[in-house]
DNA sequence: TTTATATATTTGATATATCAAGTAAATTTA
DNA sequence: TAAATTTACTTGATATATCAAATATATAAA
């Protein structure tokens, strides 16, 4: 048993990672879907970070949800063209720019909050606390792993 | 503290599914390129499961390494025009293709089997054996739950 | 045996991932 | 203060993700 999981690739613990989270997505983009469709789930995060701090920059924005800065520009931009976003420069700090919800980006929120409750509900359903904590501390272990090389 | 993860959607433990995951393939496709600098991660799990399995279909890749179809038509579409694979119809079924490993695409195996061995030790080092069977099978669980909605 | 349906793959359109290179502004150093 | 370096963001190129629609072949039903 052990040896396949060696063997196979798509049989090792790192797959069952992956399959977890592609199908976690899946099911947040259909429920997103049935209340809003024209935004994703990245962003849509983009949308509940930047209801916690206005002041965020697209830096830190692509820290908090592991993604490249180049994404998280291309990502806001069509957050702009479809009106849940207003961009500006920073005044403070040219370099950066200044990121605004606009009406229907909170609006949208208000319909989605829910929502993402629900599905971190559904995909937790069942867990104890002591699995949750525990399955948090084992993938801290790897990603720490990953980072250390 | 559980209400902050209930609230931030970056502190919740499928983000850190997520985080994992993204480490986990950034230091892949980093050893992989030290050694074959033109292939992807994908690209290598497709060879390898190809290796074991000749007669696979690309449904069957897709599902295996959790990937759309039309996915599977690019990545074998690209591999080919590096010459890593051979694209023919299958003769038995011609909606199918039949994929052949070519020399190139041998040789490749042969020198990336052992990173991957690396990568996967290197990300579950210090993991016990218990807790990578806990994680497998609180991941199922999500798995599960994530499919039956 | 036609017709209808199902299956395997492809293609188009759009979103995101990733790296490298580029730009502009801010900060540090000499 | 001028030059060098760093920082924040953008852009280009290429790979992958996802859905829907299209194609071609195979199978089932009438």
């Amino acid at each position: 048993m052990l040896f396949m999981k060696e063997q196979n690739p798509t049989k090792t613990v790192l797959y069952s990672i992956e399959h977890a989270i592609k199908e976690y997505r899946k099911i947040s983009q259909k429920n997103i879907e049935k209340v809003v469709s024209d935004i994703t789930v990245d962003q849509c995060l983009v949308l509940i970070i930047l209801n916690e701090n206005k002041n965020v920059s697209q830096i830190e924005i692509a820290k908090l949800i592991f993604k490249d800065n180049a994404s998280i520009t291309r990502i806001i931009e069509l957050m702009v063209k479809k009106d849940y976003l207003i961009r500006e420069t920073n005044a403070l700090d040219k370099r950066k720019t200044k990121l605004e919800i606009t009406d229907k980006g909170k609006k949208t929120i208000e319909l989605l909050t829910p929502v993402i409750h629900l599905n971190r509900k559904t995909a937790l359903d069942g867990l104890s606390l002591e699995e949750i904590n525990m399955l948090d501390k084992i993938l801290d272990k790897i990603i720490t792993n990953c980072k250390t090389v």
